[in-house]
Formats: C-alpha cells, structure tokens, sequence
DNA sequence: GCCGTTTTCGGCCCGACTGTTTTCAGTCG
C-alpha cells in the first residue's frame, strides 16, 4: 500500500531465506531510527540508525551475503546493529522493531514524512489529539482541532497544510526509482521462462517520467498462463491483485502494483506501442493512423475495410507504417515529437553511452560514503574518460570543509590521476551560493580547482526578484561552471525556488555556465520542462549524479531520461564532450 | 548505538531559520 505521500508502507514479513536487498535493510533500519525518534528514545540512538541505514544502502556490494562480523566492517554498523541486520536477514523481521510497530501506529511515522513536521510534533498529535494519520491530521486542521495545542499556531498549521497539499499533489504516485528496482526484477525473472520471446517494462517507467502509477510489464508469448502465475509466485509479489488470461495485477512488497500483459508474439510492437503512452501521444498516432484508412490498438495497425493487419511485429514497423520514423519512449508526450518526426526533425536524444564523465560527485570527506580511492575505481569500470571530485566547500558549515582538506584531497587526486590509465580526474568543488550570490573562497583559491558546480543549500524563500539576482550572480563568476541541482526541488516534498528563471537562462547562455541536470531521483533538477525551455536560450547542460556513495553512480540514467525527455542531445551535453573540448568550456571567458 | 581513544567513557556535523514557548524547541541542510 501507498501512504497519501506516495511513500510506500512498511513491508509485511516474507517469508524465510528471501535474499534481501541493501534497500530493505536500510528501510527497517531507518524505521527503527524514526521510531526511536518519535517514542522520545536517545536521539543519538536514533542517529546512529539513521548512519548505519545510510551506509547500508550506500554499500556496493550485496549485504545479505554478509555474516555478523563481516557486517560490523561498514563503517556506523557496530555489533548491535550487525546483530540486527542478521536477524532480519535470516527471519524478515526484527523483534525489538517489531515492539515499537506495535506501540506507534503506522500512520504517526508517515507524519514525519510531511515537511516542518519532525517526531516531537508527531509524537505530541499523537498523544494529544490521538492523530495516527496524514489524513487524520488533515481533518483535525480543518475541525481546528489545533487550536489549543503548545507550539502549533497559526504558521505552523499553515506550513502543515502546505505540506500535506504538497504530497496530494504527487499523490499516490511512485517515485521513478522505487518503481525501477521491482520492475527489472521481474523483467529478468518473467525473462528467465521457457516461451518467453520479449519482455519489457512499459508505460511512464519507460517513458522516465519522473513519477510512475503503476509499474507495465509486457511478455511475448504463447501461453500466457506460466507467465501469470510465476508472477504471483516472485518473491518480490505481497498479494495477487485479479488473475487473469491477458492480465495479472499484483502488489509487490514495496506497495508498487504491477500489470503483467502477455502478447502474442506477433502483435508485440503494437503491444509495446499501445501500453508505453503516453495517452496524449497515442491519440496522435491513432488519429494519422485513422487519416491513412487504418486503425491501431494494442493488437496491431489494420486496414479499416478489410481488417487485414498492415504492421505489428515491431514498434519500427509500427511507425513506419504511419509514415513516422522509431520515436524515442522518453519524447512519446505530444509535446511536439510527431511534428518533428514528420519533419524528419527528431532529435537524436543523448544517451548514457554517450556519456563521458561524471562531473558532480562526493566522496568521505564531506558528505559522501565512500573513500575517494573507492568511488574513483567505481567510474573507472563504468567506462569514463573523466571524472570529477566536487565536495562541499566551508561556507556549508556542517560539512567542516578547511582549505588544507581541499588542497590535500586535490594531492590525492592527482597523484591517483597519475596511477589510473584511460580516465583523468578532475578536482573541483561544490560551492555555496550564498544569499547574494556569492560563492566560498577567494578567487584565488577557486582558481586551483579544475571546475566549480555552484548550487543553492538555503535561502529557499527570498523572493523572486532577489532569487534571480543570485543565480544571475553566480553565474557570472568567472570560476563558476556549472549551476547544481538548479531549482533545488525535491519531488513531492518542496518545490523548486521562485525566480524569472528566463533571465537565469539568458544569464548562462550569456556567461557559459553550465545547468546541472542532476540526476538524483527525488531531484531529477532541472527537469524536463525546463530544459525544454533552457535549450531554446542556448544553454548547455551537465547531466550528473551527485552521488554521495557507489552505487549512486549508476542513477545517472535518470538524469539521462530526464535529459531526453528535455530533448537534448549529445552536443548539448559538457560530460558527452572529449575531455579538451570540455576543459575549454570549463575555462569559461577567462584568458587561456 | 557507534567509535576512538587522552580506550571502557564521552563525545556524536553545527549553525541557521522559523515560529512562537518572551528565551527556546523543532526542523532542516
């Protein structure tokens, strides 16, 4: 099940020896640390979960083939929580967890996802009013019910309110990456049978939109009935939704449903066509399919009159039949792909082969998990030619960045620059734009950095004007090369800051600064849109990770499809470029 | 609960912002 904020429910207890992933480890522990936290237990208990959470989800490698010894070697994981994760490991659940559930409603702990709403003030409408829920709360605001409670006034409510608006609005829908993990699952599962000739996720999963409904599985097959009851019988699956010949619906134990379709073979390309969408792009296709004397549905393209089927073997064929060349699923929106197809306009979309280097990625020495020697081998089996270092810098107080950190890191770094053969790395830094604009450190100082990312970590609130001047100002900083994360949103929890982002636009086109497509999934920052909007100013992109631990790296491919979605090519992409031209572009106006 | 030692206790990212509790608690990055 989903909660109203679209953050799936805690998973029901599966059963014995299940392989679990370093994902539901971190689940429960981080469960574990908000309940101690709203039970009003030790908070630096609470923290300590919270850690060793963290450090089990950034793990690169699988921890359920870790024993109790070989755990407590993760950094934050001591013995007691080694104890813990070997316990769930083994029965799916955790006894002393399991007591707290049992105390707190399910619904208190779902409170603290709402935004200005931390585990004191849960604990107290809990207490005070008996409010177990998102919903609950929202009817005691609106019966006022508030009124008399210490420490929610006026404001508070309000913020309250916004809050829980804010989650309505993403509803019950899932963010990208919580849906992707069950999906290939069960692609590669449903793969595995005998009979399967395709099997693919569809719908906005392939679309890369930023949010997904639900997760589109489609099977080339046959028989129909092995793929329908494996589906139920996956470990992944929590419940049997409708059984079906032509379709299976399922809830997996992350609260996602699923809907398995199985095709015949032949009509897969309409198949896949019909049920990757959007809804708006397929009305397209039918209605220039209807022009030609032709109808086309999930079964395939046919002549009106005879009935006969013209194409449906391949999403190629498909197309091509209506005079269109292959459409990529992420432009599939009605957002004027058909009329540039038909132009022969399409644009070839960026792609993560194209990508050369990661330019924006942390290490242990901030915020990061992973030691700098470990997260530069990861890059280096992913295939980059480059890749920058970019830690915080001292004006973030809480990451305690020194100038003699900075510049021992920058040794290091060139030093394993010298030991690594085919990829060169880049020092650079993550700057703070301060209120007015500015940045840490003197120029001087900047000046030793091979490129500086500069982003937003405060000051979300200022008004439009003042938001503009910022960005405008940053941008215009001679060492500046590219603006991160550049409307700091996190999807479904705070929305982008208010600024003419036009001028901001202009101001990069004008300065060459970069826009950070980063490619975290609760950011996805810019988005879609206003990439669309960015490229018509001439801008030119960054799509990065910001990966804080190894296995972040790899979500690049959400930046990616978020790229593409934005219709942008390799060309408008720095970390698609050789390595001379991007140094060139990260010398920005200066002399050379 | 973890960790590191000045080892078996005593710290633990620390400062800003917000709203409201007129002196600070809660939340956030």
């Amino acid at each position: 099940m989903l909660g109203p904020c679209g953050v799936p429910d805690i998973p029901p207890p599966t059963l014995k020896g299940v392989a679990r992933s370093n994902d539901e480890v971190e689940a429960v522990l981080q469960e574990y640390a908000d309940l101690i936290a709203i039970t009003g237990g030790d908070a630096f208990k609470a923290r300590a979960y919270e850690k060793a959470a963290r450090a089990i989800g950034g793990h690169p490698g699988d921890v359920s083939r870790l024993d109790a010894k070989e755990l407590r070697e993760i950094s934050g994981v001591g013995r007691s929580i080694a104890d813990k994760v070997v316990e769930y490991l083994r029965t799916g659940t955790i006894d002393v967890v399991e007591e707290r559930r049992a105390a707190i409603p399910a619904g208190v702990r779902e409170l603290i996802t709402i935004p200005t709403l931390g585990p004191k003030k849960a604990l107290t409408l809990y207490e005070e009013l008996h409010v177990s829920s998102v919903a609950e709360l929202a009817e005691a605001i609106r019966a006022d019910r508030l009124h008399d409670l210490k420490g929610f006034g006026r404001k508070t409510q309000e913020n309250l309110q916004h809050g829980i608006d804010l989650m309505a609005q993403a509803g019950s829908r899932i963010p990208l990456h919580i849906a992707m993990d069950p999906a290939e699952e069960i692609v590669a599962e449903l793969s595995r049978l005998t009979g399967c000739v395709q099997c693919t996720y569809a719908g906005s999963l392939r679309r890369v939109k930023e949010s997904v409904g639900d997760i589109d599985v489609l099977v080339a097959a046959e028989r129909s009935d092995p793929f329908m009851a494996a589906l139920g019988e996956l470990p992944t699956t929590a419940e049997v939704i409708a059984h079906g010949r032509k379709k299976t619906s399922i809830r997996t134990v992350q609260g996602v449903q699923v809907d398995l379709r199985v095709l015949p073979p032949d009509s897969w390309g309409a198949g896949l066509q019909y049920f990757t969408g959007s809804k708006a792009h397929n009305i397209r296709t039918r209605t220039i399919a209807v022009r030609s004397g032709l109808k086309l549905s999930e079964y395939g393209l046919f002549e009106m009159e005879s009935g006969r089927s013209v194409a449906s073997r391949t999403e190629e064929e498909v197309y091509a039949r209506l005079g269109l060349p292959w459409i990529p699923p992420t432009l599939r929106e009605d957002r004027g792909e058909i009329e540039a197809a038909l132009r022969g306009e399409l644009p070839d979309v960026v792609t993560e082969r194209d990508i050369r280097g990661d330019l924006h990625t942390h290490t242990d020495l901030t915020d990061g998990l992973a030691p700098l020697e470990e997260m530069v081998s990861a890059a280096a089996a992913r295939g980059y030619r480059y890749y920058a270092v970019t830690d915080h810098a001292p004006d973030l107080y809480m990451q305690r960045m020194t100038d003699e950190k900075a510049l021992a890191q920058r040794a290091r770094v060139r030093a394993l620059d010298r030991a690594h053969r085919g990829m060169r790395l880049l020092h650079g830094t993550e700057l703070n734009i301060g209120p007015d604009g500015e940045v840490d450190w003197p120029d001087e100082f900047l000046a030793g950095f091979d490129l500086c990312v500069a982003s937003l970590h405060s000051h979300f609130g200022l008004g439009r004007r003042a938001m503009t001047q910022r960005l405008v100002r940053a941008c215009e900083h001679p060492r500046v090369n590219i603006i991160g994360h550049p409307t700091t949103r996190r999807i479904g929890k705070r929305p982008g800051v208010d600024a003419d982002w036009d001028e901001v636009f202009a101001a990069c086109a004008r300065t060459g600064t970069a826009l950070e497509v980063n490619a975290q999934p609760e950011r996805l920052d810019l988005g879609d849109e206003d990439i669309l909007r960015a490229k018509e100013f001439g801008v030119v992109f960054a799509v990065n990770s910001d990966a804080h631990a190894v296995p972040h790296l790899g979500q690049l491919r959400y930046g990616v499809g978020t790229a593409q979605r934005g219709w942008l090519t390799a060309g408008d992409v720095i970390n698609t470029w050789p390595l001379t031209r991007l140094r060139r572009f990260l010398r920005k106006a200066r002399a050379a």
